[in-house]
RNA sequence: GCCGGGGUGGCGGAACCUGGCAGACGCUACGGACUUAAAAUCCGUUGGGGUGUAAUACCCCGUGCGGGUUCGAAUCCCGCCCCCGGCACCA
């Protein structure tokens, strides 16, 4: 009796699946099947959260190859990105020779772990060959009015040098490194999401195969917001004010008008009205950052004309009035907004109610703001109307007469993809004195990142290089400079699985044929970290290449995993911490099957799980069983072909029982991948199965139940069902053989023990054959000595018959 | 505050969609076998309480809390509590 050797077995169909070429998959395949996982930023190890990723993808792909698929299953390298700078910065690294180093490493280790690769479409983002594109798709959209520069306020992060998109500030912290984020003023190249709002918003109809989690967390994002944009003229001024509300029914209620600080007419308003230096005051008190409430704000010694019944309203600047939403000035309401009530009762505003609610009067004097919809009084010709109706009246009514009209506004902001650092994409575009800006023509590109650099902090180094910031200006030769910002690496992100379809493509991102036929990716696996990063940048990408002609599909990912976190001790593992599991360490101990089996049963794939070694060792002791099972059975259960044997030739209850169990495993097996990739509870399945078949063990059934149960591990296991289908003869192996087949009612057992109640309590089990009629059922139930008992020799008052089920006799 | 997800043994989790034996499967713990011993392996027990026996057995309670629907509720409905996540002076 040999040893299971994971070591040996492992190495050996690794090498047999590496030198054959098994993943590789034609361009143009019949029955295309699209399994891609998030690829990994090469920091030059994996991690358990890796493990856990690509052990899920890898599974599905497995399966469905085993289902027949052509399985494309590529893997790339997210090789743009901080780390390497830094490396470079701190050891004097080249970022490009660290970077194709740690990738190295870590295609091995990615291999030792089993993972089922088309390696031949591999993507490494910061090679030209992959960059320029994201210059070309830039350009592109530059064409498209898709792309456009603008000096506003941005994110800074001061760690990382850089400055950040809105989706990359998390809690005013650096998604990256938890550093907080500084407002600064700069100039940068934006990418305009909020053209496609409205459809990203859409087609998540179309997304059905994503958690509803992720769905909400992107609507919440982009935040639509239906309303109205009404203008309000100023008195002795050209200007108008233009303000944003969801209340346009409102709008006769507008008592005063409210500016945030930053609004670029804040100061100027107050000049010749004597409210100067209480204006100056104020925004002084608000720019130093100190900490004001609802009720700070200040006279501009202004009015505006609310258009509706021409009412003159005082104009005030208000702390609680944001810069970044709507157009940073607001009409206020105080009866029917509980931030404008707080402000207009401190600061001696009057209130005027408008809305009432169904049928009542509002009380005199308003003890706090109605912010329901209601009936419309003290609103002119308006009035008696109900919000709703009156909403889009009111619009209408601005609207022909040129004051206004009903608009749309959203949360989401363009994505600003400037970053003031090196190792990224260079922005294509060239600054001329004579010419402006100007961008790189097609056949300058791909602009490549220059090497004559000087790494050092506090300056973007790209500046550092003469040779790449002067040039001269393709428009009229003179000499001018290069943008010196790179991209983004969401950029990156935003098409690669359209690119790995046509990896090597040299004249355009990618051949639109064969990415309509893969793409939309069937299944996409990854963190829900990414919910409004890259999962909403790639959605964008996506919408906007269909829109070049470039894609037929409105979305990228059919279908959405997100896995949950790896654990030890319920806290998230970190260096810092010092909880780090090594992938490593424990592949060397229990061998990548051991891992993996791990990985998949320990928690569904969408739920955290906790690392806890001693499961491991469990799901090793079931590989090692399942082994030595082989090894004491292994003349009976050898043999050449499968086949699966035929009910009525079975004799004896085991046999028969083991034919049911392995039908039956089949079929939940079958459903939990297939419908939710639920492998937690697909391989409790086949260790019921594997149970039965210790019980049940018969020659005439248990080689075929075994072969079985090796086709459905074989997704979580290859190396080891492989070894051991090889070990027992078999002429095909569980990683080239169909998946298993089965019927419902093979695995319906002949005679089926049914429970009989008394009042909704269980009182007795009887056996009755499969599809027993009803009548029979109760006839059996009344039998039973022990219902009698509960009887008394009463009549039951009513008997409920489930077949196949139950009885419930009612006294 | 608004929205989404969740609450089941000592632990991870199953059954929830489609009402019908709660706790599958695994881990831990305990007891036993094997061994000079240990590890490994194998067998048994493992929600709480009780009755009973050599033993098979039997009864009550139990899925966050309170109500409802139903012959029957972890599952469906209503109200509440708690936890996790997203958004948040968003006009």
């Amino acid at each position: 009796m040999t040893d299971y050797d994971y070591e040996e077995i492992e190495k050996k169909w690794q090498d047999y699946w590496e030198k054959n070429r098994k993943y590789e998959v034609e361009d143009k395949a019949e029955n295309p099947f699209y399994v891609l996982v998030m690829y990994p930023y090469p920091s030059g190890r994996i991690h358990m959260g890796h493990v856990r990723n690509y052990t899920i993808g890898d599974a599905i792909a497995r399966f469905r190859r085993k289902q027949g698929y052509d399985v494309m299953h590529p893997m790339g390298w997210d090789a743009f990105g901080l780390p390497a700078e830094n490396a470079a910065i701190e050891r004097d690294a080249d970022p490009g020779e660290w970077t194709y180093d740690n990738i190295e490493e870590m295609k091995e280790q990615l291999a030792r772990l089993g993972f089922s690769y088309c390696w031949e479409r591999e993507i490494t983002t910061c090679t030209p060959e992959y960059y320029r594109w994201n210059q070309k798709i830039f350009l592109e959209m530059l064409q498209e009015d898709l792309a456009y520069r603008d000096t506003t306020a941005v994110n800074w992060c001061p760690e990382c040098e850089t400055v950040l998109a809105n989706e990359q500030v998390q809690d005013d912290l650096c998604w990256r490194c938890d550093s907080v984020v500084e407002e600064k003023e700069q100039h940068g190249w934006f990418l305009k999401t909020t053209a496609y709002a409205e459809q990203l918003l859409e087609d998540m109809e179309q997304l059905g195969g994503w958690p509803e989690r992720v769905l909400e967390m992107q609507r919440n994002w982009i935040g639509r917001s239906p309303g109205a944009r009404i203008e309000f003229d100023l008195d002795e001024q050209e200007e108008k004010l233009t303000v944003f509300t969801t209340r346009a029914d409102t709008l006769y209620g507008a008592t005063f008008m409210a500016l945030s600080p930053q609004h670029r007419l804040a100061r100027e308003l107050a000049r010749g009205t004597g409210q100067e230096q209480s204006v100056e005051r104020f925004l002084e008190r608000w720019e130093s950052g100190e900490e004001m409430s609802t009720k700070d704000g200040v006279f501009t010694g202004r009015y505006a004309v609310n258009p509706i019944n021409v009412e003159e309203i005082p104009i005030y600047i208000a702390d609680y009035v944001l810069i970044e939403y709507g157009t940073g000035a607001i009409m206020s309401v105080p009866a029917h907004d509980e931030r404008d009530f707080e402000f207009a009762r401190h600061n001696d505003i009057s209130i005027k109610p408008v809305i009432s609610p169904a049928g009542k009067k509002p009380p005199q004097p308003l003890e706090e703001a109605y912010t329901g919809e209601g009936e419309l009084i003290n609103s002119g010709s308006h009035s008696g109307l109900d919000s709703e109706t009156a909403r889009a009246k009111i619009a209408n009514w601005l609207e022909e007469r040129n004051l206004g009209a009903a608009t749309v506004s959203y949360r989401l902001r363009d994505w600003g993809i400037s970053r003031q650092r090196y190792w990224g994409t260079p922005i294509p575009i060239i600054y001329c004195e004579e010419c402006g800006v100007v961008p790189v023509p097609d056949e300058q590109l791909p602009v490549e990142l220059p090497e004559d650099v000087e790494f050092t902090h506090g300056e973007n180094i790209l500046e550092s290089s003469g040779e790449f910031v002067e040039t001269q200006c393709p428009d009229c030769g003179r000499s001018a400079r290069r943008e010196t910002d790179t991209m983004d690496t969401f950029v990156d992100s935003s098409w690669y699985y359209a690119r790995y379809c046509s990896p090597k493509e040299s004249s355009q991102p990618f051949d639109s044929e064969l990415a309509n036929n893969w793409v939309p990716v069937d299944q996409y696996i990854g963190g829900i970290e990414h919910a409004c990063m890259h999962l909403l940048y790639a959605r964008f990408f996506h919408k906007v290449m269909r829109d070049f002609g470039w894609l037929d599909s409105d979305e990228p990912f059919t279908r959405l995993l997100t896995q949950g976190m790896v654990l030890l001790d319920g806290e998230k593992m970190s260096k810092s911490k010092g909880n780090v599991v090594d992938p490593e360490e424990m592949q060397g101990e229990y061998g990548a099957d051991t891992v993996r089996l791990f990985t998949l049963f320990a928690a569904p794939p969408e739920k955290d799980l906790d690392w806890d070694e001693e499961g491991v060792q469990g799901a090793h002791r079931f590989l090692k069983r399942l082994w030595n099972f082989l090894q004491e059975n292994k003349e009976q259960l050898s043999a050449r072909t499968i086949k699966a044997p035929v009910e009525p030739e079975l004799s004896g209850e085991a046999s028969k029982e083991l034919f049911r169990k392995t039908h039956e495993t089949i079929g939940r097996v079958t459903r939990d991948l297939e419908q939710s990739y639920q492998f937690n509870t697909a391989i409790a399945a086949c260790m019921e199965l594997y149970n039965s078949l210790q019980d049940n063990f018969t020659p005439e059934v248990g080689a075929w139940s075994y072969a079985v149960l090796l086709d459905l591990l074989y997704p979580i296991a290859p190396h080891f069902c492989n070894e051991v289908a090889e070990l027992l003869g078999h002429e095909e192996l569980p990683g080239e053989r169909d998946w298993p087949e089965w019927s419902e009612e093979a695995a319906t057992a002949d005679e089926i023990e049914v429970v009989i109640q008394v009042n909704g309590k269980v009182r007795d089990r009887i056996s009755v054959p499969a599809g027993c009629p009803k009548e029979m059922m109760e006839e059996r139930a009344l039998e039973s000595s022990r219902i009698q008992k509960y009887l008394d020799g009463s009549k039951p008052k009513k008997i409920i018959v489930v077949p196949d089920k139950l009885v419930n006799v009612v006294v």
